[in-house]
DNA sequence: CCTCCCACCGAACGATCGTTCGGTTGCGCG
DNA sequence: CGCGCAACCGAACGATCGTTCGGTGGGAGG
């Protein structure tokens, strides 16, 4: 049991340090150091520079997705479902902003063939989004238009998720309503019909 | 007129390998061979790394704005002057991926005062996008929802631009006005009226 | 009590980094 | 012609990087 906490203090003393400093900037000295132990004890721990970040992504990416299927799984309609991933997405964002950051940002750095592992979770998430907005589709929009338009959804989400506007957690709610109905029904509709809390 | 070509070339080597490797990882001896100039012969054109990552940024910055402002002066409606908005920054996405990526990417990186010169830019650019989008908002949306909304579209963009999902400059065109009804009518508008070629 | 091994550390290695220094060309101008 | 300066280069400096090696201490098992 002691272990997977000294595991769990590394992995984030790597993520606060890279989130920071970035991949490459971040010195392993720096994370030992922040992890309360010496370079060649965190050594003893983990591999090199590059199992570090993947540990990160990994874990990072784990708590996402797992996230995002509990909420869609308490969804019923696409609207609804669609709400629950901008909820969840931004949600994250506020709460796990380093990890978004590296998720983001830092990804690609990673070596071959851990790369191409964290590449099928990022597919995966993808994917939902793109499922999703199959079942939204009004109109038979083709493959490549409709992961054009997940894109621009995350790239969206991604957009506000970063940037420090907003602090608290509870503020993913509202704002989420307000990116749905964005996304769906655009900028110009004249908000009107708004039926709920 | 010789030495400015010699500038040139060297602003295009630094953004090419800067944005292939990332800036901490970009060296300068690689730069420098990518400009034809030995590692002490390039120092004799600028001052340092800071330097050369600040040219290549001001100069993209310099080109974004400038075809922005040209595109938006042809434009008359608000309605028009977004989609020229739109079509700009994919078609700068799409020729200048390179300088794209150092702008959205590396910007941060550079140290200051000349970090606040390329904020003050990149700020500019963004008071272009909040100002059409409260030329275009039908209802009187407040100051931080303009700037989330911008912040949103801006995101969009990016998450298509970066990625190398079309190729062609001349895709810039067609993809523009969808992604502009998208943003103005939303994911479920049933197309439509639509009336240019 | 002795032994062994796990957790951990100090110190060093070679590589690479940004930067600087001391030149050496060669061309323009007086 | 010859002087000077702009343009360029080879080589090195010190710092920092990721990684490795040779330990040491102490608690668990015999």
């Amino acid at each position: 049991m002691a272990i997977e906490d000294r595991y769990k203090g590394i992995v984030e003393a790597a993520r606060d340090v890279v989130a920071r400093r970035g991949y490459h900037q971040a010195s392993i000295r720096e994370i030992a150091r922040a992890a309360s132990l010496s370079l060649a004890g965190l050594y003893h721990y983990v591999g090199g520079k590059d199992e570090l970040l993947f540990l990160v992504l990994d874990r990072a990416l784990d708590t996402l997705l797992g996230a995002l299927d509990t909420a869609l799984a308490r969804a019923r309609t696409p609207e609804t479902k669609l709400l629950a991933l901008i909820q969840t997405h931004l949600d994250f964002g506020f709460r796990h902003a380093a990890d978004l950051k590296i998720i983001n940002r830092d990804w690609e750095l990673l070596e071959e063939p851990r790369r191409a592992e964290i590449a099928a979770k990022r597919g995966e998430y993808l994917q939902r989004g793109l499922a999703l907005l199959r079942e939204l589709d009004p109109r038979g929009r083709s493959g490549d238009e409709l992961l054009s338009a997940t894109n621009l959804l995350l790239g969206m989400l991604n957009g506000i998720a970063t940037r420090p506007f907003l602090r608290s957690s509870d503020d993913a709610r509202p704002l989420a309503g307000e990116v749905g109905a964005l996304f769906l029904y655009g900028f110009l509709e004249p908000v009107e019909a708004h039926h709920d809390a």
